[in-house]
DNA sequence: GAGTGGTCTAGACCACGCA
DNA sequence: GCGTGGTCTAGACCACTCT
């Protein structure tokens, strides 16, 4: 009966970001809280771009973990792209991914970029529904359940750029319909009131001439190529997963990820 | 010094996969040399489609590996979408992804697709310069260094798909001018004679009016709408890091990824 | 309840970059 | 030679699925 003395002595660090505690919101573990909380000062420009992250060796000291548990968040931050890991040297602070979760913008080489480019959403539809839409490429195996339907359009610099629609199941995410999507990040939202990180996901895209309807709701010209971008989202809830098809015209502003 | 009796004496594991053990070939770990074991094995079919890979305590006992170890191996092969892992049931094996390493293809579902396709390279030119393309998306930081130059064309069932172009140094690929790349994965060659294995990278991706130049190459009409996909592919070695400008037509088959 | 994957500790050695 | 990240062991507890 001389198990686990220690743990939850030590340790009082769960708690520390502001989340909305809900029923059943489950245990945050530490190396995510860790990623949260480096991801967060990362955000706020706590480091210089081009400087070093404190070295494993200081974070194991700060948070009391150990250096697994510190790999696994640095390796987090480095999959996204906030840092990049030197052997023998440290981990280095990238300027941010700029955009919107998953998928960034940017301006083709030969437009000047001289200032952030400013992003704006507009949501046009919202409503709750049991048909999954039919023009998905990806289709969710759970035919039976309610989703919600989100249509929005994303503006930079006042132009039209995404046309997209998510499907996300109304299950596990009880009142989303209730908070504010205007100009806010659907996977901010996501994390920061349902501890909902997005793990990964399947993409398929491909190049088309623009379709009427949605020349028509991205005020662009018939004729033109688009791109078509088609997600299946997996987050770290085994039974939430999410759906997203996109029509982004890249004239200005390509489309940018990592792998 | 009693340190390290065990581990030599157990594990003569490494050398079993075929190598070409040049100069300074490094040393593979051994989740490195589990993943290519599970993978081959996931290639050859030794696992039924839909079935359970061996649990993680049985792979420790085959291997003689600890669970950690084991873990990295499938979380590797869970994120190029080979496996999928469920939380108390066990890893899932998952229908091949076909096609060419990091990126793949399939049919519109519009079309049947009543077969697999058939993927054929064919290499337009070859060549080492010390001058990079100007028109690569992604430049490299080290522009003294010479690059080995590769255009090629792939097919799938006989239409010209994707027209590509590669850069990679030389200084850390001794040899590579003189291997068949017809008809093989360039990661294939890279992974069985170098060791190297692609870790991850950045790409950006618009969408175009296909340039007449490379409508003459692909032998597509002109005005049709295009995809140009641009990566910087990083490797498990610090300094191979590699590039490829390609454009795909995507009328009848789209490009398909993880992330 | 048995078995599976998910998280975590404590400590070791190795390979690399830099002064 | 020191500090950094990269690999690995040995063993623990937890959360989940299935029966």
């Amino acid at each position: 009966m001389l198990r686990k003395i220690f743990k939850k002595e030590v340790l009082p660090l769960l708690p520390l970001t502001p989340l909305l505690m809900t029923e059943a919101t489950p245990r945050l573990p530490q190396y995510q809280f860790l990623y949260e909380t480096l991801r967060q000062q990362l955000h706020n420009g706590t480091y210089e771009i081009g400087s070093l992250l404190p070295s494993e060796k200081e974070l194991q000291l700060t948070y009391k973990l150990t250096q697994p548990t510190i790999r696994q968040a640095l390796s987090m931050l480095a999959e996204e792209g906030y840092i990049k890991k030197f052997q023998g040297k440290g981990s280095v602070v990238l300027p941010l991914p700029v955009g919107s979760g998953m998928l960034s913008i940017e301006p083709h080489s030969y437009y000047n970029c001289t200032q952030e480019p400013e992003i704006k959403t507009t949501i046009l539809t919202r409503s709750i529904s049991s048909v999954f839409p039919a023009d998905f490429c990806f289709q969710p195996e759970n035919t039976t359940a309610s989703f919600y339907y989100i249509e929005r359009l994303r503006t930079v610099n006042n132009e039209i750029i995404f046309y997209e629609r998510i499907a996300l199941p109304t299950s596990e995410l009880p009142n989303l319909q209730r908070l504010t999507l205007e100009n806010r990040s659907l996977f901010d939202v996501l994390r920061k009131r349902y501890n909902v990180i997005v793990k990964g996901g399947d993409e398929k895209v491909w190049a088309m001439t623009v379709p009427s309807e949605i020349a028509h709701i991205m005020h662009i010209p018939t004729g033109k190529p688009i791109l078509r971008l088609e997600k299946c989202i997996e987050t770290n809830r085994p039974h939430l997963t999410f759906y997203s098809s996109l029509y982004a015209c890249t004239d200005k502003y390509l489309l940018k990820g990592r792998f």
